[in-house]
DNA sequence: CTTATGACCAGAATAGTTTTTTGGTCATTT
DNA sequence: AAATGACCAAAAAACTATTCTGGTCATAAG
């Protein structure tokens, strides 16, 4: 029964574990447990079915945010609630990760393509609140989608690139030094006035 | 005359215009009027060639960076005209620019290590700076390397990345926008009490 | 004797060719 | 109507032949 799940179940493992290239169409079928070609009643063909996996990831981390916003008042708050509730997603991020280091070894157009648009739903995600929180005097005005970029990109480096020469950050330090470069700045008290 | 000047001089003219892979030892003898085997009386090989024209550049940047910060007295203004003084080397970024498309199109190590070395050249730059700053209690505390790593891909962002996909920032907008996210933070004054 | 050179060579990169793999189809089965 | 897997064209990989290039060094110039 429900083919489609085991099927979307399946290509996520597969891709997670070997990249997009390394993930055939029978590889796929053979842990789904079902005809090759009953993939392709449900997805019209290999790059639809990341595609939609993709979405699928997207459309969960922007639920688990909202959730995690819903709970909290001030846009500081929420703000770190969210990013609490994306970075549970631990091993989802790990298809990402994959992806992003196929990107690195590999010149794949789709992947580059796929990962470009899941950004992009990401900033698109952070900006709309950014947006909210400015028209609520909750911020300073500024660009949202800049701030959006900057955010994400922040993000990113903290989680991923920082690790890479240096010791890896915890969950907490990462929130903390989000709101602590975004919301408070490196200007001290004394010269505010 | 001063051969080594001239192999400098034609050897950055190359790796800017055809990057490292596609430059030729014997094309930079060429272009520098000198037989082949000169080249290696004063270098190495090609790989040391490229690594003394980066390490020239990053000393070239740190001295018009320390020229700018001595004109001014608080470190905000010291800050922007920093950033001033390194962002005026338009011509020299090519170099690195061209370097860093290579890397996205073939995986050349050398390129890579150089790179990487250049990256943390500057960051070790301006992590020193963070540290004199926080010492002076011009900023609050912080852990320097990583606000030193922030920084720099906050400006490797807003120069290279951003434009990638919107219309690129000026100058003025550049280091208006990294004292904006750096020092003022996004809290608006209202918060602060 | 010191400095400079470019013909030369081994190994790397590239181009060309053959073989294998794989995304996608569709006639057949369930 | 839903599912399948043998099948095929096209892409990728493996392999080979050819060209190119970093680096050397015997020789030349100063």
């Amino acid at each position: 029964m429900n083919k489609k799940q085991q099927i979307l179940l399946a290509a996520t493992q597969s891709f997670s574990r070997y990249g997009y290239k390394a993930t055939t169409m029978d590889r796929v079928s053979k842990i789904a447990q079902v005809g090759k070609g009953t993939i392709y009643l449900h997805f019209a063909n290999k790059e639809e079915l990341l595609k939609e996996i993709i979405k699928e990831l997207a459309a969960q981390m922007r639920l688990a945010a909202d959730q995690e916003i819903n709970k909290h008042a001030t846009f500081i708050d929420r703000f770190e609630a969210a990013l609490y509730g994306i970075l549970q997603f631990q091993e989802r991020h790990e298809l990402i990760i994959k992806l992003s280091d196929e990107l690195k070894d590999f010149r794949t157009p789709i992947v580059k393509k796929v990962l470009a648009d899941f950004e992009q739903e990401i900033c698109l995600y952070i900006e709309e609140k950014v947006e909210k929180a400015i028209q609520k005097q909750e911020i300073k005005p500024c660009d949202p989608k800049l701030t959006a970029f900057l955010m994400y990109k922040t993000y990113i480096h903290l989680v991923n690139d920082w690790k890479e020469n240096h010791q890896p950050l915890s969950r907490e330090q990462v929130v903390y030094l989000i709101r602590f470069y975004f919301l408070e700045g490196l200007k001290p008290a004394a010269y505010q006035a």
